[in-house]
DNA sequence: CTTGTTGCAAACTTTTTGCATACAC
DNA sequence: GTGTATGCAAAAAGTTTGCAACAAG
């Protein structure tokens, strides 16, 4: 995984870092992380590292294609990692639980998108927003 | 639809106010809007009105069901009119562009999370990122 | 060495909050 | 009148930026 980071981190010139390694590796822990979560990921390891580090590695290891984000809450965007198998959101807006769901299951929207709109989803990014049926049933 | 917020409002014990009027006017007016966009619009009839004034009202509105809200981009929250005939958005991260779409065209796969997951979508609340056919084109 | 990268501090943007005043009921 | 709602200003939360020092290649 270090290797991928640093080949491809090199062919569009970048350098590879401490810094960029221990962020990469905060999010693959995590899952799923805020900048914020994944700031005190890092600084188990090495406190010194900055938010902002963290803000401008996230976009690049964006654009690398190594990690994804999508709103998964009104406040801050959730970063996770691509090499986790490729899945989607589920957010309880009541408990806050996310779920995550493997691709497959929207085939047949992205498919009838793709043809009825002319739209390429861009499953990675998505998150579906709802209750859970437990949720569901106290509120009744 | 005034009576309709008026008879909301003040079934939780809310009082029906001019700003509350204007606000969901605003919203219905601009079809899509971030609440800086909302200020704005409502500003053309009422200038005193303060943004802080806005983010009440939206929430109040939201919690009576008459408007909701989805993140549309990196940025603001985008609030929408529920009056507005059911619908969620497709965003092309490429042109920004916003496409709305019936929400029969998901019914398939809120039926299948509902079975699988347990989950019970929020189809107004659905935003879908992804591309359109001619920006994928041109990125090639 | 050269140039990309980082930490720090300050600026910015968006949203929230406290409080005195105003106004809906 | 009573208590909710508003405007204003300040605070909080999240993100971005300028710049000097640092370090990867």
């Amino acid at each position: 995984m270090t290797d991928e980071l640093a080949s491809r981190l090199h062919s569009l010139g970048y350098r590879l870092t401490p810094q960029r390694q221990l962020v990469l590796q905060a999010v693959e822990e995590l899952g799923h992380g805020t900048p914020d979560e994944i700031l005190a990921e890092v600084q188990l390891h090495a406190s010194a590292v900055n938010i902002s580090t963290i803000y401008r590695t996230l976009e690049v290891l964006e654009e690398l294609g190594l990690v994804r984000h999508a709103h998964l809450s009104d406040r801050a965007p959730t970063y996770h990692s691509v090499s986790d198998h490729d899945h989607f959101h589920l957010v309880c807006r009541n408990c806050h639980r996310v779920i995550s769901v493997a691709p497959e299951v929207v085939a047949p929207l992205a498919a009838r998108l793709r043809e009825e709109q002319a739209f390429i989803i861009d499953v990675g990014h998505l998150a579906i927003f709802g209750e859970c049926v437990e949720c569901e049933d106290q509120s009744e």
